[in-house]
DNA sequence: GCCTGAAAATGATTGCAGTCATAAATTATT
DNA sequence: AATAATTTATGACTGCAATCATTTTCAGGC
């Protein structure tokens, strides 16, 4: 019996050295949440969590390249469900640029709650991060990036937007404001979230209508056309 | 003579204090760079700056409140300078997003000749900074804001941009863009200043023009007003 | 030229992030 | 069941960033 079972179910079998691993970073994860929320993330010491946690210094380090990629160990599984639930609510019907504001808001939503370790985790956050963690979270944004893509195409489709656009660089068009945009609204002592969420549909909505450069050339072809 | 010469003159005493704390601080940026640039900035400890520069350890820690306000010790004056030649050519007659994307192209100009130094720079800046140098780098930014600000202002006043746009929104969002694609471009091993410059002016342009939601609609106003 | 207050400079010291040689725990092999 | 191989865990230790009590240097008044 035994012995089929495990033919029949392809990898269920965690194995105890996983379950182990996986209890200690579970334990390190919410030392360190607890401890950065208690006590602020420079006054907290690796040795305090590794003591919080019940685990050897060394054992933090190996589950975070450094200190900076605890941050990232916190909010990465949140993170991913947070993009799951984003991308799976857009409704195609709307204009983009909405749609793209709708699936950041869910992110807005999410550091609104943590404002002080999201600003830690943008504060350490950059192109060019290193750690283990932290290649989970640049993960994390590839995947943003190509959902965005996907949505541009299907409202080149759509007919709901220009065909002329590039979706890579419209993609990445829309995260360089959220990123800017979110920035700005954490910087602020005590983050208002409809404030921060109409400055980026305002800004969203910029770019969705253009600053109207060519208005009057497009006008006139038109003309010609007709 | 000498007294009358002193009178004349409004602010030409430096003062020995003065001019003994400009040369510290000189010696000072002069051995960050050198070092950071031939051991790489996390190889090189302050004390080996302070050593270089003449001074004692703790002379560092007065003119940068810690290691990465050195990075902006080092790049502040230069990109002062930048700033000022930047805005000094930008031609109003030309379509804004053009303007800004001029502007910015002598940022990457000098970001361009120290690829591993401005690496380091955009990654250590942030929204929260603290550190003496660091202000002094955000105070600079501000100016950026404010000079688009003003650049904005105008092509509306020109008639060369739709007259609805909000100014501070327009130009926090060529900033945001800017700061992205800037950043994409140094991520990468060894960027192409003309592909990065390139990239920007298409970002630009896709805002100058808008993804094209709007034009189906601007489009009939018209048709029904004519 | 001397005195006093203030600003700048100093460097021994401290506390922490992160390492690494070693050990323990788990899995694989016979 | 014994042994080997591999992965995970450990914590004493190291090197560095940053501090701060003390000293030195300068300016301005008399």
């Amino acid at each position: 019996m035994c012995t089929t079972q495990k033919e029949i179910i392809e990898v269920p079998k965690p194995g105890l050295r996983e379950r182990n691993k996986l209890d200690k970073i579970s334990r390190i994860r919410r030392a360190s949440l607890e401890l950065f929320q208690a006590k602020g993330y420079d006054a907290t010491t690796t040795k305090e969590i590794a003591e919080a946690a019940d685990v050897a210094i060394g054992t933090v380090f190996m589950y975070a390249n450094d200190k900076r990629d605890l941050l990232f160990l916190i909010f990465n599984d949140a993170l991913d469900g947070v993009v799951d639930l984003a991308f799976s609510r857009v409704d195609i019907r709307k204009p983009l640029s909405l749609q793209a504001f709708e699936v950041f808001s869910h992110f807005y939503a999410a550091f609104h709650q943590q404002v002080l370790l999201a600003r830690l985790l943008l504060r350490e956050l950059v192109f060019f991060s290193e750690g283990k963690q932290a290649a989970q979270y640049m993960e994390n944004r590839r995947r943003i990036i190509e959902e965005l893509q996907a949505m541009a195409r299907k409202a080149i489709a759509n007919g709901s937007i220009r065909a002329d656009g590039d979706v890579e660089r419209i993609a990445n068009t829309f995260f360089y404001l959220y990123s800017g945009e979110v920035r700005f609204w954490l910087s602020d002592e005590e983050p208002d979230l409809k404030k921060g969420l109409a400055s980026m549909k305002a800004t969203f909505a910029l770019l969705g209508n253009g600053l109207g450069e060519t208005t009057a050339t497009l006008l006139k072809k038109r003309d010609t056309k007709s």
